[in-house]
DNA sequence: TATATAGCCTACTAATCCGGTAGGAAAGAT
DNA sequence: ATCTTTCCTACCGGATTAGTAGGCTATATA
């Protein structure tokens, strides 16, 4: 194997609201390479270096990722020679909600809290309401949108209504 | 000043997706507090204390916070004997999406880059759709919804809308 | 002018998390 | 028996989170 140019780090962490870590993005990008091998035969199995190769992603942290998607019942995997790695279900059958919370935990959390479990008074009282709202609208997306829908590139409707927004691509002054 | 009895931690911290820190929530309620006193008197200045006590907020993280409010221009303050702090503008034109991207950075980011940045390729490259249209979503709801909103309880009809959805308070199995 | 008040600022910390890496054990094919 | 490929456990440096500690500075009042 080929030494593997040094990964770029992004700099200082910058926390954000809505984070997807690494592990999410590169479980997203494999599984978009296992949803193109299951629509041209459901058992055929690739191998996590193929996967690494062809989305620059480190093989061991792939292979852990890997592990973590199996075992949340979304892929599955057969060890030796011929071995490696498929979808456990069809592509139109694998939300990116499922990712997400298989990789990062739950959608929405606040101080590490379910928003459902938080406990507001006096002037904070409707704030609650405010964390589910959010976390609605971001369930409105992400459990609407299926490993097939990006990997053939036709969103759902209401999707392609969002990205008309004129803003959608820029970003807002923090 | 009584001792306060000690905070409560949050165990592991179980990451998730979007995740309000302890900063963004304890800003929120503390303009919370704000509000209503705005809405007496714009005038009017609440010492960080009375707020703390309130909201039961420690009050050297909170100290903290309302200075970073205040570099961001949402607060303002005195100091001295009479001294304490108030809304720089009015609730009804602070999102709360302005208090978030105030004390936790960007709305959305994906190994700790903006949506907008990522360079996706082959097999993945429709995934940046997907990040930019949750982050479209996010935005509608955080930046519709004002303080005055929160503190008075009459969301916007669109945001009760998406309280109306039964599953709204239901915890998905992740 | 002295003093008390209340916000401002810097530095520090313990625990946790993130993004990996290393090394080997177990299973499957030839 | 051997090679391949996945599986598992442990470890690591750096960053972040949620605070705490202590003093400095501005302001009002006595």
């Amino acid at each position: 194997m080929e030494p593997r140019p040094p990964q770029r780090r992004a700099g200082p962490r910058e926390h954000a609201g809505m984070h997807v870590s690494a592990k999410a993005d590169y479980g997203m990008r494999a599984l978009l390479e296992l949803a193109v091998a299951y629509r041209q035969d459901p058992t055929r199995l690739v191998k996590g270096e193929v996967i690494a190769a062809a989305q620059h992603i480190p093989l061991k942290f792939l292979e852990g990722i890997l592990r973590q998607l199996r075992q949340a019942g979304l892929v599955a995997s057969h060890r030796g020679s011929e071995g490696g790695y498929r979808l456990d279900r069809p592509p139109a059958d694998i939300s990116i909600a499922d990712v997400v919370r298989a990789l990062d935990g739950p959608l929405a959390a606040v101080r590490g809290h379910r928003p459902e479990e938080l406990d507001y008074h006096g002037t904070s009282e409707h704030l609650r309401d405010v964390w589910i709202a959010v976390r609605v609208s971001m369930r409105n997306v992400l459990e609407h949108i299926t490993l097939d829908d990006v990997s053939t590139g036709t969103l759902p409707p209401f999707v392609d209504a969002l990205l008309q927004d004129p803003d959608a691509w820029r970003r807002r002054e923090s």
